[in-house]
DNA sequence: AAATATATTGAGACAGTCTCAACTTAGCAA
DNA sequence: TTGCTAAGTTGAGACTGTCTCAATATATTT
């Protein structure tokens, strides 16, 4: 299985993994407090590299933010392994949907980059969005199978309703997320009545 | 009642007028076609006006916007009143929405600056949100008098669900909008059981 | 036909993305 | 240890974009 490179792929030059971690913990610390839509300009500043070290270690935003999510990315799909052992079908779900929407809100603009990289192909983010998109669909499956969420909603459905949830909640507050997940979730149920 | 400036204020020169609306009939054409966060520059250079002329006329991009869509947004929330005498309050809140929706699926990127608006209140759309956020509020307020809707859902709930799910499909598809709809609908009906 | 209030212009300050030819340096081999 | 070379870094520069404002032009009024 190859993943789509590893951080530093082969063998690094010892300066090149420097600024490349340097790099990577800036973008963090920027990311965070302005967004994932800040300047790449000033990570390159701050982690004292000219902008073409940036882009030669990255060679765009998606890049550099699928290295900084990669772990988190990979433990998310983890999670939503682990639960499938969980007794109760549908609180395993509700739990990791509730995981996936913090995983979310990491960083403000991070929700639109993660619904358009399942659409889009070419973006460094594809592979993880869709690993963790597979992820969830185990757990909704048995949630299904269970009979506790409706027969029609699909893995997309659910991946598009954490990433909506989790938008919303950083347009607004935290607290509007929660309870727009908990609305969302309750509207996965099957209609017992009409 | 002082509405934020109806279209042009007092009176303008002739030509004035003339590049106000050219302008918006551009802003118009390409907010279509690339979305709310399209160049302004090339706005203006469209309509045939310097750049400067376009900023004279809308200090920024909110400004701009709020004049494209005051009109539609007057008309959101007088469908909102008018379907009060709606038979079903339930229907009368769904069929609504759903127009919400498509209404805030207008442009590419319009979701962001609605929602944001409502939270902004510096910003030129702030005031015509609001009035959405009300008129939905009446109907949300009878459906749940009629105990089709459960009683803890706000206004800001509602308003927030229109705008996430509006947003996700502007990400992915119209027809994910569609279904994210419809459950999240669902999700606001009283849970009968647990 | 002025006078004047109202508009338009476009250069320019600034910030950002991204590229690439010239340069520098780490690490290896003689 | 020295020099070689592949690997990495640099930063100016070509773009595109936002927004401002002194100079200029023009519609309207008297």
């Amino acid at each position: 299985m190859t993943t789509t490179g590893p951080a530093p792929q082969r063998r690094m030059r010892a300066d090149a993994r420097r600024n490349y971690e340097r790099l990577l913990a800036e973008a963090a610390t920027v990311f965070t407090a302005h967004g994932v839509e800040a300047s790449l300009e000033d990570i390159a500043r701050r982690a004292g590299v000219a902008n073409g070290t940036l882009y030669s270690h990255f060679p765009n935003r998606q890049a550099l933010l699928e290295a900084l999510m990669r772990d988190r990315m990979q433990a998310l799909s983890g999670t939503a392994r682990d639960l499938l052992d969980h007794p109760s079908a549908h609180e395993a779900l509700v739990i990791w949907a509730r995981a996936a929407v913090a995983h979310t809100t990491m960083y403000r603009g991070l929700a639109a980059s993660l619904l358009r990289s399942i659409e889009d192909e070419t973006s460094e983010l594809h592979a993880a969005c869709q690993a963790v998109l597979t992820a969830g669909e185990q757990l909704l499956e048995r949630a299904q199978a269970a009979g506790t969420v409706r027969g029609d909603a699909t893995a997309s459905d659910l991946y598009a309703l954490i990433n909506a949830v989790a938008w919303a909640g950083e347009q607004t507050s935290a607290a509007q997320g929660e309870r727009l997940l908990s609305f969302s979730i309750d509207g996965l149920r099957p209609s017992s009545r009409r």
